[in-house]
DNA sequence: AATAGCACCAACCGCCTTAAT
DNA sequence: TATTAAGGCGGTTGGTGCTAT
């Protein structure tokens, strides 16, 4: 169903969307609200798709979108999640307020996919995904770290609220937090161009979790962090943050590629905790 | 100054899930 | 229970701007 029925018209514009239709849409769903997207672009003066309206506001014209650089515990937040979720950007994206999950998919796929190497890959996807080039479904399974229960997960997530309640399979990722709050509720913040969301820092609940990652935790297997090239002009107190950060997580089961060795890559049995992971990820609530 | 290569990111595509009937 | 429409999500693509040569 890759094309609704709302988008088989053939007058549905595609491509590029306009300022005059990106105020057509923010106006109406400000006073009207989206109700059934389907409906939206009719109801706009759109000739989109209800689908591509959706994908706009989601991604593009919400009020409570944090736009620029991630910040390095931002970074962090995404480096670890992913490492227990894999490619489950929503999930991710839920942490992370402000933040699309189109938009930490783009910024993992063209920045930190450059730092991080996963474990037990094949050889040949070894060789082949050097920085930048995607990994396959396989090596995200079988590089998703191990947890043995959900609480685990959860205590990555949030331990505070480990520590507050008994464990409910529903809240996995459920946070008591309404996101995107910060932004949300200063009508000023409202559609101002000029306004940098960098000034309204949001600091995530979560923010703090890196310092707090579960001993069990099995992180990705990492590209020699200590040599990660400063990826932009002007980001090197970030990335040299974020390397620090690594380092000092100085959890047993990080891997390096100096610790592997290039000659070692020969496709080997992965490690339990590998076994455990793939349990671990068919066991996640909506696990392909 | 021209241009080839690269990186980023907005948007689309297609699949899966869910809700309604 | 089966069918269908719509929402949601991850993967992928193409356009644009930047950088190096």
């Amino acid at each position: 169903m890759g094309h609704h029925s709302c988008c088989n018209q053939q007058k549905v514009k595609r491509g590029l969307w306009s300022p005059e239709e990106d105020e057509k849409l923010v106006r109406y769903i400000s006073s009207h609200g989206y109700g059934c997207w389907s409906e939206v672009p009719e109801k706009a003066g759109l000739q989109r798709c209800g689908k591509s309206c959706r994908l706009r506001w989601i991604n593009y014209l919400r009020p409570d979108i944090r736009r620029g650089r991630f910040t390095p515990e931002e970074e962090k937040l995404i480096i670890n999640l992913h490492s227990v979720v894999g490619n489950r950007w929503a999930h991710i994206a839920s942490h992370l307020p402000g933040r699309t999950d189109n938009e930490i998919k783009n910024y993992w796929n063209s920045w930190i996919k450059k730092k991080i190497r996963k474990p037990s890959c094949s050889p040949s996807s070894s060789t082949s995904s050097s920085a930048g080039l995607p990994l396959s479904n396989l090596d995200m399974l079988t590089c998703t770290p191990c947890f043995n229960s959900v609480d685990q997960l959860e205590a990555i997530v949030n331990p505070s609220m480990v520590a507050a309640k008994p464990h409910d399979p529903n809240s996995l990722f459920g946070s008591p937090f309404p996101l995107f709050q910060a932004a949300g509720d200063d009508p000023h913040l409202l559609f101002n161009p000029n306004h940098n969301p960098d000034d309204h820092l949001f600091l995530s609940p979560f923010s703090s979790f890196a310092a707090n990652v579960d001993s069990n935790y099995l992180p990705p297997l990492v590209d020699g962090m200590g040599a990660i090239a400063p990826p932009l002009v002007g980001e090197e107190d970030e990335t040299n943050e974020l390397s620090v950060w690594m380092e000092d997580q100085q959890y047993p089961n990080f891997f390096t590629w100096e610790d592997v060795g290039e000659e070692d890559l020969s496709p080997a049995a992965p490690p339990a905790s590998d076994l455990d992971a793939a349990a671990a990820a068919a066991s996640f609530p909506s696990s392909p």
